[in-house]
DNA sequence: ACCTGAACACCGTTCAAGT
DNA sequence: ACCTGAACACCGTTCAAGT
């Protein structure tokens, strides 16, 4: 009957899909599974430690995919870029479609889960060893050719943009269901659609730029 | 003698700066007041009002900042954008420098108080009417000649990335002094320098990708 | 090995009552 | 108009002591 580190950690991520980042607290937490908080700390170290394990989960699809491979046959939600110069060249698709497959893979996980892009947001910025989402398309960006230095920086780019856009999205949403005044700066309804609409522009924008640097 | 908003919002300022955001609590302001807590809610509705009013400080100089004005002179940190195909034309090189500029201005504004892009980041997913540090971006996009709907697409993209990118290097920073372990998830210095050199890198690839839907 | 009980040092917010 | 005093309902974390 004893409690384990998977239990702990399978209903942590039950909590935040049901109640949001906000109201995952450890205390709360040790309610749900029939325990003194105090209890908790016997399994994790602190709710940091907890909330990196969280953050693995929502992002396992993003970390078990290798770079070759586009998981997507649509990456960009708004029909085919625009690729212009070169139509039939091969490594040219071939870095694209892994790099925007990732994008939106990356940002497919955040949003599987309630507020998942915020819990990755804060566990990101500690830099945690094992949890690198930028490694795939660091990966398809130097089998294209293009420097290591470089490589890092257009994968972080990208990871602050997706992360920065999905953050904003579930943030939004989730103050509108709380019925904060203040919001809709316009009147536009601010849907999934739009969203992903957005997202996918901003994308090919960033990998147009990339195309110029690369052969 | 009585308090006034101003010196709340001002006291608030300096607490964030001398003690971070964590840090930035409304017992702990009310005691540097030399106040109870209860007090500050005679001035301030909540924790969330006093925070954007915060908000509004850090981003005054973006906000005043009107598009048509570039000021900076390099506004990339990496020498002059290879701008490549258009060499002698103003247009180009106006809508360039103009939302470059206003990039680097806000990532300055970000980066000019401690956990300032935080502090932002959590406003902003609040959409208030008050606090749209994209306008200038789109104005000059629109006056590139970029339709409403992509202009805006891409001036939240590039809030995305910039805010992402402050967000990132301040927690960073705050992990470091804290005495985190499990950062440095390479070996290289990640100094101030590196970081603007990574962030110009990635505004330039925005920007070279913009330069292909622009006239 | 795993958990309880109880404490420590905090939070944001409300609101009658004071001046 | 502006603030106090005191409460309410919370936090994360620690740690002796129990089983």
């Amino acid at each position: 009957m004893a409690l384990n580190r998977q239990d702990v950690l399978t209903q942590a991520v039950a909590t935040l899909d049901r109640y949001g980042f906000a109201d995952l607290s450890m205390r709360r937490l040790a309610a749900s599974l029939g325990v003194q908080p105090g209890a908790l700390y016997w399994h994790f170290a602190n709710k940091q430690t907890l909330l990196l394990a969280v953050a693995e989960v929502i992002l396992e699809p993003v970390l078990r995919s290798d770079a070759s491979a586009a998981d997507r046959s649509d990456p960009a939600g708004e029909g085919p870029a625009p690729s212009g110069q070169s139509t039939g060249e091969d490594p040219a698709a071939t870095w694209r479609a892994a790099v925007g497959g990732w994008a939106q893979t990356l940002r497919s996980a955040l949003l599987a889960h309630r507020d998942g892009a915020e819990v990755v947001a804060s566990v990101l910025a500690l830099r945690p060893r094992s949890l690198d989402p930028a490694c795939p398309c660091v990966a398809a960006l130097r089998a294209a050719g293009m420097g290591e230095t470089e490589a890092r920086a257009a994968a972080a780019a990208l990871v602050h943009y997706t992360v920065g856009h999905a953050v904003d999205a579930q943030t939004h949403a989730q103050a509108v269901a709380l019925g904060v005044r203040e919001v809709h700066r316009d009147g536009a309804t601010d849907d999934e659609a739009a969203a992903a609409q957005r997202f996918g522009f901003g994308l090919e924008v960033f990998l147009d730029g990339l195309a110029r640097r690369l052969p």
